[in-house]
DNA sequence: TATGAATGAGGCTTCATTCAT
DNA sequence: GATGAATGAAGCCTCATTCAT
């Protein structure tokens, strides 16, 4: 009885001012102590409505986190990476691309602690293994990549690479964002370039240590 | 007619059973999310006495940070890094009493995680200002001194940095608690020796990117 | 975004059920003193309705005031004073009305207590700066329209009049009610000439003192 | 098993300090309101001292209200009233010397309005019986003793009058306070005289009306 | 005699969720 | 299809009171 067939039915304009007003709030204050008051509040939709469209609070929280994913959409960019033969090239046009989504959809970094938080705290819950499993599982062949290509360290669980990939990602995210650094398109190539320099430290394999 | 005096004066056993409970709820949860109720009945205190012991909730937790800021006491260490001359070779040191405490208090990286959201969320309070500001200058300091001695980069901001290694720094606890890898001394040394790494890669001077 | 739209959408009996419930509970013990959950109790409204229809304690006070004001609505009565020429009798005419709806509502009074009990509390706040402006310019309107036709003393602060008018009222509304003196129009009447008596010894101009 | 016994053996500064702490927070917030926690740390005695000495909250209370009944003490002031054939005259010293202790025990009126409020509250309740008694024969006395005198009116009720002056007088009182109307003897016996005429146009028996 | 630690009922408020219309 | 009124559990906190020492 999934509410998404109804939802995807509704006007664009109505369904997008939804995802955003909810994405901001969980974006905001994490899943728990987002506000469904505060989103129906925003959005301008009415109690009844949320809940013919949603199953509960979990099932829009999952929704904004789909839509992000198609939007995002990171498939097509990670299935091309490497295949220039320059792996830390494409992953450039990955981070300028990634920025510049940023730009767009400010609450999407804050829906990815949310998700992470959620994950967390409900680690014996199934409703984000296929999300998280996309996610992870499209780093995981991402890296794997890499290793196979003789460029990235294998000294180190993947796992583990792909959490450091998060959290550095994260960090520049928030720096960027609190000092709106973003603002023009040599800002974000500036910043995508420290962004890939900090991930080749990271995942680069080294003889030397 | 800070209620800390009377908390003081508990028999130790019952003491460290009320800061267990509330650190680990508070690290599960976050500050905001963080039930008293809960932390009343894994500390198995009645409600009146939390609110003898201390003035609220932020108060409680408040002394939670403080606990752990006395058990973890790192000025001593940083005072000392750095001096022997072999900059990573001392960080080396305090990762592995790092991972040392952490065995003993599993809750402390979630706590710190938790500061650093409320600290986020309530940046007009000045609650944390000194304990934040303990944490921060020790780590500027400590990413200053590695500056001054040609060790580490500075075409990034200082505080950056900062919030780098302590991203990396909970990404490896996390890890090392999730996959129980510190069981011996060994263990220890050989994840301490992958933190410094880690924090070699990302903040090493180098000269070829 | 007040919560009053919605409560005066409800149904007339349960809102005035409710009005009576919260009227008799603030009269009897105040507004601080007054327990919501009695309130709730004695209307038969749960909790969530509470809240739903009101923003918290004090607007569900206020919305008492306010609904009795509008009862009262003394600005006509008080309008018409003295344009007689017959002061005093403008006067009777005015208490033996106020007796009238004291029948009808008996919480009013101790209503009027509460509120400026509440503004006395809450001197800084301005939520009933309105109402009783309005009370205090009605009567201070009132006395002076007395003083220019010389009947009303002006050897006192009007301010210091109008407190002792209210003094005086309240002790005979509340004399009248526990003593059941009201079943009878006739009772109204001598009650009132009481009233009118009391209120003319206390304003009147007198030479000989 | 009254703890009066026990109270009365204490140090007489210290009795006085709790007698005043108390007295104050009960004039301010009257009884329900008053935080017995803010007493005891105002007074500087410690919890169990005070159920020590005291059965309950309530026994403070009238321990307070005897207190001062005993300092005013006006059986003899009232006893002397009309013996010199003055019967108004004795009222303006008796006002003169009301007003003089009021400068001296600042929350004493303040009790006054509490014991009314509680007396009214716990209507079914005695442990004011006595001293309401001892308070309203006072002035019942009082009146009778001026009907006697052929000076005061005896068309209305003797218990109402009796309410009229108290509420007369609480409205000057307050009125000198907030308007600190009190620091010189001069302005001691100018509002002497005006509660005294406000006495006689309320009491005095008059042909004319 | 005297202490202060400990209690638990009750205070106001927010919230996700349900259901009659 | 869609609404919004209504619910009650849970949230944090204060309080008068008790009791072991």
């Amino acid at each position: 009885m999934s509410p998404r067939p109804r939802f995807l039915k509704l006007d664009k304009n109505r369904r997008e001012s939804i995802l955003e007003a909810a994405g901001e709030e969980f974006s905001k204050f994490g899943f728990e102590n987002a506000s469904l008051n505060q989103i129906i509040k925003r959005a301008g939709i009415s109690k009844g409505a949320t809940y013919y469209y949603f199953d509960d609070k979990q099932d829009l929280f999952m929704t904004v986190v789909d839509h992000l994913m198609q939007v995002f959409n990171k498939e097509d960019v990670i299935e091309a990476l490497g295949e220039s033969g320059d792996f830390w090239g494409d992953i450039e046009a990955y981070a300028v691309n990634s920025f510049k989504l940023m730009r767009k959809i400010p609450y999407a970094k804050g829906m990815m602690r949310a998700v992470l938080e959620f994950t967390r705290r409900h680690e014996g819950s199934i409703v984000f293994e296929k999300t998280m499993e996309i996610g992870r599982n499209l780093s995981v062949k991402f890296i794997e990549r890499g290793q196979r290509l003789g460029e990235v360290r294998d000294d180190l669980p993947t796992e583990l690479l792909v959490e450091l990939m998060i959290a550095v990602d994260l960090v520049l995210d928030r720096w960027t964002l609190e000092n709106q650094a973003l603002d023009s398109d040599e800002e974000i190539e500036a910043w995508s370039a420290n962004l890939v320099d900090l991930f080749r430290r990271i995942l680069e394999k080294r003889e030397d240590i």
